[in-house]
DNA sequence: CGCGACCAAAGGTCAGACTGTTTGAGGAAC
DNA sequence: GTTCCTCAAACAGTCTGACCTTTGGTCGCG
């Protein structure tokens, strides 16, 4: 039946042709991609090159079958693929419909911390690697947050300071302790690298902390914390960055594989 | 193959509970999430956690679903949802199935690229945040490449340098120009590096490119690759870093919105 | 005017069947 | 004993058509 005669694929394997020595794949491609997969793409390709835009709303999955030649199941696949991606999002309801979405930095965070997680347990990556990574990405976010810092950095920075000297416990220890890096980054005024800084700080955290550090360790951190902080306030930038500097090679110990 | 005869073990049905005249829930106002969401989320954190391996196969999408007491077409969007993470592998055919896979590098930068392109479509990201966070990451990483260049790097560079000087045309000169700047990250050892700073360079490019820039510029950038390049050679990390800082500085005048 | 019952639209789920692809096993030909 | 062909099994890919659930609007009754 009406099954897709005239689909966008175009892949027809003519059994008739004993095709001379003319055209040998160069690569032995394997065979057309999936349906589902073209429909994802035709349809990323479309959000990139800004044909629809965040908000629009895409037609109701049935209409968009008919004009792609494909059965519901496999559009609903395709939203699939780029719902996962951020790039749609869908509602129920009459009102509802797939809607083109506006990425969420949370969202590529929270993908970048499960790749990077994934990576560094096969040998893709190493500790050092990610520890090489946070300590570029870090001094230098040190040193702008010094040149950018509005009060409200310097107090969240002390506040967070604060209740890290009390809290108790290992893992809330090292939120507080995560904390207060993040307002760091968020205090240089760049998502990107907010973005790009978050996941890794997690996935330290969640398979590279070392379970047993002394208390003298946390200590020494508090006071470090304090240093940055007060050069931060005081705008220095360079001084900022080097006591970062001193502190991420010091906790380098805390971390193990 | 001796594969796991209780695979995927804990299939909770849940979904529809007949529900028995004791318990109405508790709170039965927010309904649950799609059910291919939980199915998703389930496989992921045993995924996450380790319980399944990289190369690890899935039983068939119909005997998952029994598993977990939802169709085939609920298991196929939930392995959607994780095929398009990188997660897992499907493959047709009698030796064919689902396979947890391990994250691809340049699955990740692909991500990264549309969401950074996407974000700096809205104004979640702004042209000077990139910029910034480039050069953050490359400073440094011309310094560690000093550090750690290998011959092939050196040679890599030259060579690449002889082929942007000859090459005409737009796009090619700024491919060219990609590709020097992503052998000096491939030369500090880091992927993650690499992972990060390739989508920065790639959304640049597609989008930020001033499209008329004149060939004295470009003349300019030969000499400061040079340099970069020479100094690299020279083992002069620092050197190195201030080059590539001059070099960075200079061409942003090179994108603009 | 307000409230509740009903309806329509859209996504979510399901069951079943069929298609296409990939291998491996079993023979047949050499 | 090889080499090749054919067939069958196993699996993902696709389609159809139905029904359920959610959600907001509409209409009518009080």
């Amino acid at each position: 039946m009406g099954q897709g005669s005239t689909p966008s694929t175009a892949g027809q394997n003519d059994a008739t042709r004993a095709a001379p020595p003319a055209a040998p794949p160069p690569l032995p491609v394997s065979r057309l991609r999936p349906a589902y997969q073209q429909v994802a793409d035709q349809l990323r390709e479309l959000i990139l090159n800004g044909s629809l835009v965040s908000g629009h709303r895409l037609p109701p999955e049935a209409d968009l079958g008919g004009n792609f030649g494909v059965s519901r199941s496999t559009v609903r696949e395709a939203l699939r693929v780029l719902a996962s991606q951020g790039l749609v999002r869908t509602v129920r309801g009459t009102t509802g419909g797939t809607f083109i979405a506006h990425v969420e930095p949370d969202q590529v965070s929270d993908y970048l911390e499960t790749s990077i997680g994934l990576m560094s347990g096969s040998d893709t990556l190493t500790l050092a690697d990610i520890l090489e990574a946070r300590e570029m990405l870090e001094v230098r976010a040190a040193g702008l947050a010094a040149r950018r810092r509005e009060p409200r950095h310097v107090d969240a920075l002390r506040a967070a300071m604060e209740r890290e000297k009390h809290s108790r416990g290992r893992s809330v220890r090292f939120n507080e302790h995560r904390h207060f890096h993040g307002i760091i980054i968020e205090a240089t005024g760049n998502g990107l690298l907010t973005v790009m800084t978050e996941p890794v700080f997690r996935v330290l955290q969640s398979r590279f902390l070392s379970p047993d550090v002394p208390r003298e360790f946390w200590a020494q951190v508090d006071r470090e914390h304090e240093t940055i902080v007060d050069r931060i306030d005081a705008g220095d930038a360079e001084g900022a960055g080097e006591a970062m500097q001193v502190h991420l090679s010091r906790i380098r110990d805390a971390y193990h594989d």
